[in-house]
DNA sequence: AGACTGAACAATCCATTGATTATTCAGAAA
DNA sequence: TTTCTGAATAATCAATGGATTGTTCAGTCT
């Protein structure tokens, strides 16, 4: 059973180097099978397929984000509102570096989305988990009550769509799209009335 | 001139046809100069290109849906609030009833938005003035002041790309979009606060 | 002179085909 | 028996070149 984690984790390595170094549809399984000393054949006892062992690692990276997430949702000492903004924030970063760093990861994002049509709703989903976590805690320090969490939270990722795919809704450098998150968010929280208070600490 | 212009205007219609009927790249440039019993060069007397024949069906009209988003948002005797949300949800519902009507404006949309990066820039900069005058009506009215209008309807638009490409994001029905978007609506205008005030004003 | 034609050209498309590759599985090795 | 191999298969990809099509322009017609 260890035996068979460190051979996936092997595989997983190995094909995590040939696709950002030459891209998902570039590498063979024949390649990734003799950088692991082992025949084709043999991948298929610890993948059902390709794509598999691409969302193997999809889904690692994809986990150590959801745990930063869940530490900012969480931060002690920052109001609900900080915490949502550094959540929105971490995201946008995050996939934005993230293309820039690995451009071959834009292909990876692609191909299993098209293949696997619910992995992006699974992640969705995960963070609305998140956002809901916080709205409970809010509610609690009395911030702010929200009737329905998880439908806002849904509310929250439809508003801000083009923050998780930056470079794929616009070609606009982060500062621009950091700057239109921060008003997105402004607008969010506070409403198009403003409320008067605060005009200026969401944007510190 | 109103020689020329009625054959221009003759040469649209014929495309109109074959490009909703056969779609864009189906349709040649003789068959359309044949519609018209012309030669194919003739139509560049007209038209610098075939892209600018579909562009022209194109802006013709969105002239039309700008007409009509101008007078939503002007309508007397409706709130600012409302009249925000009409305006929103026309510009949702148009663009779902025109793919579903006629799947072949998907294309033309596409080929567009391609060779001509700037068109879409310049339709939401359209629609930004209509939100500005319907700011500044808001604003004399007393119903609330915003600071930076511009800015301001640029985070709406940011906010509700999802509804301005409804079948380009997702699969939803359109039902399904617009409770969305009543929802990311009600944010937009109250804020997570909710403000206390008729939380079901904006479902009704 | 101005309006228009249609053959010519270059760019693009597209079907065909030959090569590559994901996946399977009968059987070898341990 | 269990683990693994590697040739066989079917699906997909990429190259090719022949046909199609957007665009031009020398020249005809009015």
């Amino acid at each position: 059973m260890a035996e068979k984690d460190s051979v996936r984790c092997q595989i997983v390595e190995a094909a995590k180097k040939r696709f950002s170094h030459f891209g998902y549809a570039k590498t063979t399984m024949a390649e990734v099978a003799a950088d692991c000393s082992m025949s084709p054949g043999n991948l298929y006892r610890f993948f059902p397929g390709k794509l598999d062992i691409a969302e193997c690692i999809a889904t690692e990276d994809y986990q150590r984000h959801l745990e930063s997430l869940r530490k900012l949702a969480m931060t002690p000492g920052k109001s609900a509102r900080e915490r949502l903004r550094d959540l929105l924030f971490e995201e946008l970063r995050r996939t934005y570096h993230k293309l820039e760093k690995y451009p071959r990861a834009h292909e990876m994002a692609t191909v299993i989305a098209h293949e696997r049509p619910q992995y992006a709703n699974w992640m969705l989903a995960n963070e609305r988990k998140i956002f809901v976590e916080l709205f409970d805690d809010a509610e609690q320090k009395g911030e702010f009550a929200i009737s329905d969490k998880e439908t806002t939270a849904e509310m929250i990722q439809s508003a801000t769509m083009k923050f998780r795919y930056p470079q794929l809704w616009s070609k606009l450098t982060l500062p621009k799209l950091e700057r239109e998150l921060d008003g997105v968010l402004k607008l969010l929280i506070d409403g198009l009335c403003g409320i008067g208070r605060g005009a200026t600490e969401a944007a510190a």
